[in-house]
DNA sequence: CGTGAATCGTAACATTTGTTACAGCACGCA
DNA sequence: TGCGTGCTGTAACAAATGTTACGATTCACG
């Protein structure tokens, strides 16, 4: 329960409230590094609590296509969203990536726990919303951004790219499309690349410097 | 509140605990045709309860391209999924088609609502839910699927094709590109076209008799 | 019956991305 | 040191989609 008590889920709770909740039907389950969690396709009836470890959420296509949705890192939900939904199936899967311990709870117990808790209801609808922002975020730069936007959006979110074949993945395209795009986007003044791996421009002065007069005020796509 | 009523979220609640509800600060509005009813960066800070009328979502992105997200036909939630997100804004615009009526509820009071009333917060969970299922279905086809195969997902979850510029903006291409790919479907017999448009084909035999035997097995991706 | 507006099919070309293949380079390891 | 392994950059070609433009069709309306 200890566990447990480090999700902000539980954050506001009382901890009798909170062991109350753990008498219904749970179980804590640990999967080694490498195990499938959760198949794409499969239900989803209990609230799934990662508790410790790193795991992946990756989504699969026709033609063999895979893209890497989410990196998931203890202690956090998984698939929240998909916890009420009908049909109850998860359209990921997440696969172990160190070892993981995952405590399943009861949905039913969760949701009068919830009716009981306003805290524990305020953050778990805070997280269905957080969800629902990222995958709209997602759908929004795979439906009306071209490759070189979310190189650029890839690096506002998160840090210096430091594996091409990585991020190729999460930003689905292959690893030497995106290769070449971020020589063209070194040749164009809009990342630089240093030991540390590709990066954002420090200044966005001198990105316009670099890429000259002619480019000034355009976005990127030609 | 008759209009309230007849929306799902609220189908399990006495009239008197709707009531209540109605007490706290809201506002019924009106919206005429082509009105902007939420623009993309706005917050959301009031459920608002769609009861009368036709919407649509739209989603902008870079370089002007334009997605046309969602129908939104009375009665429905607007934007449920962004009503408790951080940061507290909706990703998409919202236009009223014909004319419409939209009620805004306090948040809080809403929160407070779906604490005492078990069926509202179920109906509330399995909303988010859905549009979590929705998002995700959306940010798969634009990730991981061609056009033909987003074309064939449409006519499954949809009716025939009436409009192929109002379709090319739901699934995110241009009209002509739409146009080719249907025509090269056509002659491929994974669509058939009569006088209500383009539509799957009768039974999966006859195309697979109409694509040739070198075809058979494959998924359309050329 | 004409006419203008809207929609559609289509063609030619440009741009983007995928596919395949290969060479360079760093790194660990025998 | 030498060798295999994995990651990267890059080139040449193929496929998918966007862009622009034009003609055909339909249909409401005068």
């Amino acid at each position: 329960m200890e566990e447990l008590k480090r999700i902000k889920l539980f954050a506001g709770c009382s901890d009798d409230a909170l062991e109350r909740l753990l008498e219904s039907p749970c179980r804590r389950q640990e999967y080694p590094a490498g195990r499938r969690m959760l198949n794409a396709g499969d239900p989803c009836r209990a609230l799934m609590v990662l508790v410790e470890g790193q795991a992946e959420a990756r989504m699969m296509g026709d033609e063999g296509r895979e893209l890497l949705v989410d990196h998931l890192n203890a202690p956090m939900l998984l698939a929240p969203a998909f916890l009420f939904a009908t049909p109850n199936i998860v359209p990921v899967e997440v696969t172990a990536v160190t070892v993981c311990v995952v405590w399943h709870i009861n949905r039913e117990a969760f949701f009068d726990f919830m009716q009981q808790e306003p805290s524990v209801l305020r953050a778990f609808l805070e997280e269905l919303s957080a969800k629902g922002h990222f995958l709209s975020g997602k759908m929004r730069s795979f439906a009306v951004k071209g490759l070189k936007n979310r190189v650029l959006e890839y690096l506002e979110e998160n840090v210096n790219i430091t594996s091409v074949a990585d991020v190729a993945q999460q930003l689905g395209a292959t690893r030497p499309s995106l290769s070449r795009v971020l020589s063209e986007m070194l040749d164009e003044g809009l990342v630089v690349k240093d030991e540390r791996g590709y990066n954002t421009v420090p200044s966005p002065d001198a990105a316009r410097k670099a890429a000259g007069p002619s480019a000034r005020g355009r976005t990127c796509r030609g």
